[in-house]
DNA sequence: CGGAATGTTGATTATATTCAACTGTTGTGG
DNA sequence: CCACAACAGTTGAATATAATCAACATTCCG
């Protein structure tokens, strides 16, 4: 079905200029912030890139990881799959950032599917360089736990929306998020970073309920669809439903 | 309605003989394992400790925590509370746990309440030290990291429960859990370690719901149910009911 | 004892899934 | 360039799951 391939160990990047280009991917990650560029350098010259094509299987559930996974450039889902086609997006991993912190640090298996879902640049940064600088440098130290406690805060709130929400508040609040960059609350269109099937799975709902969901927002006036081209007519409205019960 | 009481500045013992009670507290804690006895002193005499009875609401969602809590003993529960009186309990804090790691790393509201449901014994640990020990004790900064990283994988797996289970497979898993100390797939009894109603908030279902559920799985022949004791009559099927579709 | 909290049960309802059919879109090889 | 396959999205009908509402039973404590 997919073209499911693994990371393997050939066909890795590891020549001179390379190096180059890792160090500079890594030197904008946040967990890098302000570390001593040879302490980033040690960790990129153990690293390896690879190009990966949409629809690659970067690591299966319940499986280890070879090491930290950055996004250079591209998207990938992290998710479960359950024995039907269905999935549940956990979060998108785009550009700059990083998949397998705390698996890779505890030395479990990881508990989500990873998977390619736009043409992407991945960098595997094996666990021993990571474990030995998180001893030595204690920037980098302090900006692994600010990452570990970021995800733990983040995926609280997650829960709370997946928890206490319903389908159309969740659409509405995620709406929200995308339009936020552009203007707040304000008139303006945003294009969907992936299609409606993954957002869908994103927000934990089916495909279909994501299409009524979308046309129900439209029949109210408060966004129109063209594709993955959503315009935000009434941001405030939207707002609205986000935050309060679904009225 | 509820006797709300905060934590508040009076009432906090500071003398000796409890300054050596905490440090024995805290180095039961894994955040604190092998870490230097004299570290651990430091950082308890800044901490402060409090009595708190049934009911106590240690922090509300939004809020500043005073820091990390203990429990010494006790049990209190993390979790949500809607504008009704609906709740969604995250997670149990039970002896020896702690709360707000990673909020009181980052310096940012708490995001959940912590209500206290039995009555307990408290510890604030309050941010500069640890954040201290944090940066000179790097077996500290291991259990930190540890213990973050721990939280992420634990969410994970609850938000898969969460997403991909019905409300019986959850709770089938959830006995199973409590069943799996005493003796793996055996009969037996368990104790159920709160009221139904907060155990309900725990799986994500209304107390009505959990009702219904211990009944049809009393009607199935898998257990018993006689007040918060619930019998383990075939651990086997429980197990079945818990991994696989509710069948 | 009395009152509050906890738990049970039935009837009804809301929410979203599932199934199934169908349409549109995209990319590929003949 | 078209035909075709694979994928993505839409729509309707039937269905499942658990919530909600309401009433009642039980247990726990002061």
């Amino acid at each position: 079905m997919h073209q499911a391939t693994l990371l393997s160990r050939t066909n890795w990047n590891s020549g001179d200029r390379d190096a180059r280009l890792v160090e500079g991917a890594l030197a904008r990650l946040d967990l890098f912030r302000e570390v001593e560029p040879h302490n980033i350098t040690e960790v990129a010259l153990q690293s390896r890139t690879q190009q990966a094509r949409r629809g690659t299987v970067v690591c299966n559930r319940g499986h280890r990881l070879p090491g930290v996974i950055v996004m250079a450039y591209g998207m990938a889902k992290a998710g479960l799959r359950r024995g039907d086609g269905e999935e549940k997006v956990l979060r998108f991993i785009g550009a700059n950032e990083t998949f397998g912190v705390a698996s890779v640090l505890l030395d479990r298996p990881c508990p989500l599917d990873l998977v390619v879902v736009a043409d992407s640049l991945i960098t595997v940064l094996p666990a021993r360089p990571l474990r030995r600088l998180l001893e030595s440098d204690s920037r980098f130290a302090r900006n692994v736990t600010a990452n570990l406690a970021g995800s733990v805060l983040g995926m609280v709130t997650e829960f709370q929306a997946n928890a206490q929400c319903s389908a159309i508040q969740r659409l509405a609040s995620y709406l929200g998020t995308l339009a936020r960059p552009v203007a707040a609350a304000q008139a303006g269109t945003v294009r969907l970073p992936a299609s409606k099937t993954l957002i869908a799975a994103r927000l934990g709902v089916t495909k279909e309920t994501m299409s009524r969901l979308l046309r129900d927002l439209a029949g109210r006036g408060l966004i129109s669809v063209a594709g993955r081209e959503i315009g935000i007519l009434d941001g405030a409205g939207l707002a609205l439903i986000a935050g309060y019960a679904g009225d």
